[in-house]
Parts: structure tokens; C-alpha cells; sequence
DNA sequence: AACTACTTGTGCATTTGTGCACAAACCTAT
DNA sequence: ATAGGTTTGTGCACAAATGCACAAGTAGTT
């Protein structure tokens, strides 16, 4: 097996295959097959063993997988064994609700600090965290380590916090705000665009009135 | 230009072209090159020119393409020139989040009705709507149309909204809750997993130790 | 009216990703 | 031991997406 480039579609389906082994493993299942696999996710078959075969032989011919193992085999391949603190900067309503997304804690993630420039805001308290004002960043990122942030603010003001986060350190950046951000190359950047995505909806509704459902 | 097979990435460019394009409207840019899209969203100017042409010729050969003109066939294109009412199930905060959110509106959506089976949120105010029992959905889905829902609800009960949705006759769904959902072939899923896109950040993060950052 | 500077649209080559099909390996039963 | 039924891992072929490079077309200038 080669280290070579992985698509980045395979990460994103590894990381669905960890979440579904989770599922099993907490039902008690002990071993499940590509197949399975494929279908609880729904993907082929093959295409859950290329996935794999990239990082390494997890299972046994004839057999399957043991789920306990390759849970604990995908979670160390998105490096999900060490625990990642995270920083959220909008406390409006989308900031305020990843703060309290439970999905992330399941997956080892944990929220340390959330900011916000609005002083109506600061001080708020959100479960057992407070919003604090932009400046008390670079110590909460220091005592927690911190590596990732999380931007909920509006667009305007995204390209602004992106770049105060990278001054304070942070090397991966989730944005939130529907806006193209400019980052350094050596940034992990990863946009979450939800107009993007129901517009993917309306362009697949629209397409109907062309390609007649027959077959396919 | 024949009507072939169009990429979904070229759909989820062209989405995020259209918001960029509001931008420069918004500015009073009137003309614009693929060179300078490219650089505003981040991708090859060949690829702007690419995923336009499988929709038709919208520029000027020497000179660009006119913004508003445009930015109107982008919408066109994403079938966002009539209006898409929505509804979301779930008022958690994510739920609440969604329901309000800005980016929504200004792309043509407007969330027309919000429910959930939790008796203490059932008749919360937000905003100008209020909760409501599920059994109140096909009532709200027939006077206003609606044909996309979002799942915005744990993942242990999110097949079961998505059951009910399409018993009432949503086409489209947007989905939230970490888990595969089955629906049938002529329903439109999608998800938006957030989790999932955490973990890319933090697999590539980790690949930096074996990845030289030397060249590219 | 010819020349220069631009920019689109697209044929072609390249790269990347997916799926098939089968050998290799494993387990059980006889 | 051997045979039969499974399931993985992978070589190979196919399909899809991307990028290059240039002809075709436009506007302005001399």
C-alpha cells in the first residue's frame, strides 16, 4: 500500500463510514461486511473498500470487518483520537446553536470559547461557556490549545474574524458566513454554504421538467 | 450546446458564481471577466468559462460578461426566480437558527412553517411564526406550496420526519441529522453534515506531519 | 480599414475518480 | 484434508472532471 494522494471524497465518506460504525459498534455488532457498509451509507460495495485500501488492510477475507476495530481504525484516520477544542466567533442565533450542537461532541470536539463584538451580547451565558469580546481570543486559544475556529457571523464581517483568527493562530477554519474568504496557504479552510445547498435542491427540482423520470 | 450530463460541482460553483455576481451588482460593477470571478470565489477562470457553457453563451468575446444579465441567468439557471417557501422541522436551536437565517431570504426562501412534537415549544413565537404540531403540516404545505422541508432534528428521529415529509409531498429535502436517510428515488436529499466537514479539516490537518509543506 | 489588445467558447489531452471482476484468503463442515 | 461458500483487496478498464491552448469574435486606436 502507497501513500498516496487520497480524493477528498473519500475523506468526507470515511468520515460517514466512522459515524455508521459508531451506530453499530453501540448496537453490539462485532463484524459487518463492505456490503453492509455500502448499504447503510449508500455507496457500492467496491467503492467502501477502495476507500479503506487507501490507509491499509482492516479486514479479514472471507469475514468482513471487526467494527471495534475499524471504528477505532477510521477515527485515528481523521485524527479524531486526539480531542479538538474549538473556538466559535458570532453569537447570533447560528453561533449560539453550533455552540450547543451535541454532533460534535459525540465526535470529540468541544467548544472552549465564543465571540462576539456585539456588546448587548457579551456575557451571555451559553450552557456553561460565556461570549466574550474578540480581545480575550489569544488566551483562550492559548490555555486550550486551540487549532480550529468556527465562523458564524454575517458576510460582511467574515473576511475580518478570518483573518484575526489567523493572527491568533488557528490553522483550520469552518465558515459559516456565505461569502468567498481569502486565506494563506498553509490554512485548512472548508466552507459550509447552506443557500448553496438547497440551491443544489431548487437547480435538481428544476431539472425535472426536462429529463423525464423514465428510467435511470 | 447540447444539453448533456451537468457535473454537480458545476452546479455548486455556479451557485456561489450567482452570489458573487449580486456582490459586484450590488456594487454597480457592470461588466466582469471569468479571470476576475475566478478570483473572487477561488477557482480557474477555464472553469468559470466551462461551467457556464453547458447553459448557454453569456459574454462577449473581448470584453466579459454584463453583471446584471448575468447574474439573472445564474438565477434562472438555480430556478430561483420564482420563490421557494420552506418548511423546517425541529425548533431546537438549530432548528431556530435555520428558521431565521438571513442568507436564506435574500436568495429567494423564506421558511412559511416550523414544527416540532415537543409540547413546550409547540406556539413559541419566531419571529412572525410559530411552532407547530406536526399534524399541521400538510395544512401550511398545501396553502403555500411548499415542496422542500429541513430536517433540523436528532438523528434518532430524523427518518421519520423524512417519512412524513414526503407523505405530504415534499420533493426536496435538506437534511441535518448525522445519519443516512432512505428515501425514494424521486425525492431530492441532501445533507449537511457538520460534523463531517470538522473531520475533513481535521484529517487534512494531520496529514501536515507527513506532508512537507515545501512545494505547492 | 488594418492593427492591437482582450476575452470568450471549446476541442483535446491529461488527470482524477469509480466500478467491475477475479485471485487470494478465510471459515465451516464433512 | 479437501471442498464449498464468503468476502476482501486490487489490477484494469472505463467514465468523469479539469486544465491547456488557441481560434473566433469584439472594441478601440491610428
Amino acid at each position: 500500500m502507497k501513500t498516496l494522494r487520497v480524493p477528498e471524497a473519500t475523506i468526507t465518506r470515511i468520515s460517514v463510514y466512522s459515524r455508521y460504525l459508531e451506530q453499530l459498534d453501540r448496537k453490539g455488532v462485532v463484524t459487518v461486511s463492505s456490503v453492509e457498509i455500502a448499504e447503510g451509507v449508500g455507496v457500492s460495495p467496491a467503492q467502501v473498500r477502495k476507500d479503506l485500501a487507501y490507509f491499509g488492510e482492516f479486514g479479514t477475507r472471507g469475514v468482513g470487518y471487526n467494527v471495534k476495530d475499524l471504528r477505532h481504525y477510521t477515527s485515528k484516520i481523521l485524527n479524531l483520537n486526539e480531542p479538538w477544542p474549538l473556538v466559535v466567533v458570532g453569537a447570533g442565533n447560528l453561533g449560539f446553536a453550533l455552540s450547543t450542537y451535541k454532533g460534535f461532541n459525540n465526535r470529540g470536539f468541544s467548544v472552549v470559547g465564543i465571540f462576539d463584538n456585539d456588546l448587548t451580547k457579551i456575557g451571555k451565558k451559553i450552557v456553561d461557556l460565556e461570549v466574550s469580546p474578540p480581545e480575550k481570543m489569544p488566551e483562550i486559544i492559548a490555555q486550550h490549545k486551540v487549532k480550529i475556529g468556527i465562523i458564524a457571523v454575517p458576510a460582511s464581517a467574515a473576511q475580518e474574524v478570518a483573518d484575526l483568527m489567523i493572527k491568533n493562530g488557528l490553522v483550520g477554519i469552518l465558515n459559516f458566513a456565505p461569502v468567498s474568504l481569502n486565506v494563506p496557504d498553509h490554512i485548512e479552510l472548508r466552507n459550509v454554504d447552506l443557500s448553496v445547498n438547497l440551491e443544489i435542491l431548487t437547480f435538481n427540482l428544476g431539472m425535472r421538467q426536462f429529463a423525464s423520470r423514465g428510467k435511470e
